[in-house]
DNA sequence: TATGAATGAGCGTTCATTCAT
DNA sequence: TATGAATGAACGCTCATTCAT
């Protein structure tokens, strides 16, 4: 007797569930940490109760786990599409990867998961250990990839590409961290700009010497 | 009973009490983040009693308040201190101020604090407040005077000092900060030398574009 | 679209259902014990969904005593069979009841229901009402109409023949229920023959005394 | 300041309080059985609060553990007591241990343990190792050193000791399961008659051939 | 100054049961 | 007849904090 618009309606929203509740979650852990953020916190920001949370998620680790994978990984798949693109002006693309990268984590909803990770490193050890593998190490191994067309084009010095990437995601990543810690939420813009410029010096500092002006 | 001998033994014990507490604190702090810590823990690793805590400190809160302030104002102290001295090579006061700073947060029990600090920022405002007033304000201004004081004597490029400083502080930072929480707490090693290396290159970046090699 | 053959199978199928379930609930009693097993488990066992379960049964506590009754009548039922046959030989059916009895008993699928049974008396006396009226009961005036046959023949001394029943089955029970408890549900076997040598024993012991070698 | 008497007082309860809570814990179980007694319904039992619990005790479970060390260790230890005893009258001996026991468990608060490990066997395996090592193993012993030591008397004929034990052992405890699971807690009397002219039987049943009337 | 028993609120998680579909 | 999402009340257990001693 249902029509197929109600069962559909109903389909839609037990499909769009996890996400609610992770998008919650997410609220939650800005809020107060993942150790103090509660079950019931998470529950009452998603709608649902308590219980209805297990249904999505096996435990608060899980869910976790769950977020920086739905978070994190469509960023990290840009920077890498932004790695493999044919170009014969690799800096330009670096400065595009890293400024792509710097905007998404002025959001303090973004920046929310590499804090965590910070917070909670040495006791979940897993989670740490795939934000690695699947964030920090592909995101280098990308702007490494750009870094190494430059020195084949002969526009970059021979050095080690990762180390190099290394050496230009680092400081962009902690002035972003500093910001979003010291400043609370508020005036990410004044290092935006900051920012920006940054960004060109540390990669004109690829370039071989005589180049520079 | 007592002899004044004993007396003065526990007169010194009681008076390191506090100081005791908040090393134990420390201990489980690194060990299990704030949130998870538990008081008991403290206090076993302190040798007392969970009441005997709220005899020196009326809060976890508070416990933490106070051993911020304990372990990181002598460090930020002897960079004030090296940054106030007469020089006429203040490019090597500054790798100094650096590789002390470095040096100091790659040893766990130290990083602990920046760690913590970023963990709970958003939640205990004024501790981030103190923190910036108190340690990152003050670094960067120490910095900031060596950089001045190169500029005067001609050996550094005219640029604002404490964006300078900023520039060269936050690269160390973060790549001692990522190889705590990736590697845990082993492999610090393969860092330093990268970090030392990258002293001289960010100092170097601050000579005169003619002076480089 | 459905063939009447498919309807079949579908029907014989859903008027299987009450059955299958009971069996799944078993499993899960036995496993678990009636308080520590879930109506999920249960459900998963007989490979339908919780709320399905609710079709055919009030609650969990329903379902046992359906299980109970299910379990136990056909036993009984064989006993009582027994015990109203014509014969000259009474002490011969006495042994083939006990025997029918412990060896079903044997069985930890229906040694669970004993077990059930004293577990959770106190909880549900009418779970343990019907049980006494239904099951101890009737077992024990089957047996004393044995005994009661056998006297009539001269073969057995004249003792109260219910309270000779509880004597002869008592032992039987007891052992049988050791043996699960204590040794898990693995070497039934080496009591099966101190059993089998028992019941001699104790049939024995109905005969008058100057019968005995 | 504190006189010696309040010290004394406040100690007194604190050591009192395992045991006030292992009571009240039986209580519990007795009315719920394990799984269904609420660890609240224990506290609100021994007057404290939940957290108190777990003051003198791990889990539930370790409070069975203790509980049933508590109440069945010193039958058995007197049990064992008579059968190291010096004596020409073995059966005497042996009959007083058995109405120790059966005596003991018409108390519905005693035999709830043996009735615990009934319904928590396959569960709690250690649970159930610990009864068969440390009580009925013990139990069987003892009675079956009386049995040899009527057997050197020439009083008993020669049987498996331990087996013989078991023969005996066993109807009196299942007529006192069966008495408690069936009628409730009330008319353990009607089955303490029973019993007493059962025990004579089942010893007499020991004797020589020769010997019985 | 120090203890340690005790509290009480709360936590992550579970589960029998319900009900719209 | 059957599903499966959802509930809501508990549950075992924890812990920061208090306080009589």
């Amino acid at each position: 007797m249902a029509t197929s618009g109600e069962r559909r309606t109903w389909r839609r929203r037990a499909q769009a569930r996890p996400d609610e509740i992770l998008s919650a979650a997410l609220d939650a852990f800005i809020a107060s940490g993942f150790d103090a953020a509660t079950m019931d916190d998470i529950a009452r920001r998603a709608g649902v109760t308590k219980g209805a949370l297990y249904l999505y998620f096996e435990s608060k680790e899980q869910m976790l786990r769950a977020l920086i994978d739905r978070e994190v990984r469509p960023l990290i798949a840009r920077v890498e599409a932004l790695s493999v693109m044919e170009t014969d002006d690799p800096a330009a693309l670096i400065k595009q990867a890293l400024l792509l990268v710097t905007g998404a984590l002025a959001d303090p909803r973004l920046f929310a998961l590499p804090r965590l990770i910070i917070a909670l490193s040495g006791r979940f050890p897993d989670v740490v250990n795939g934000y690695r593998d699947d964030v920090v190490g592909p995101a280098r191994a990308a702007i490494g990839r750009l870094v190494m067309r430059g020195q084949a084009l002969g526009q970059f010095r021979a050095v080690d590409p990762v180390a190099a990437a290394r050496a230009i995601i680092g400081p962009m990543m902690f002035e972003i961290m500093w910001a979003h810690v010291l400043h609370g939420e508020s005036d990410l813009g004044r290092s935006a700009g900051w920012i920006e410029a940054q960004v060109d010096v540390l990669i004109k500092g690829l370039e071989p010497r005589g180049a520079q002006s």
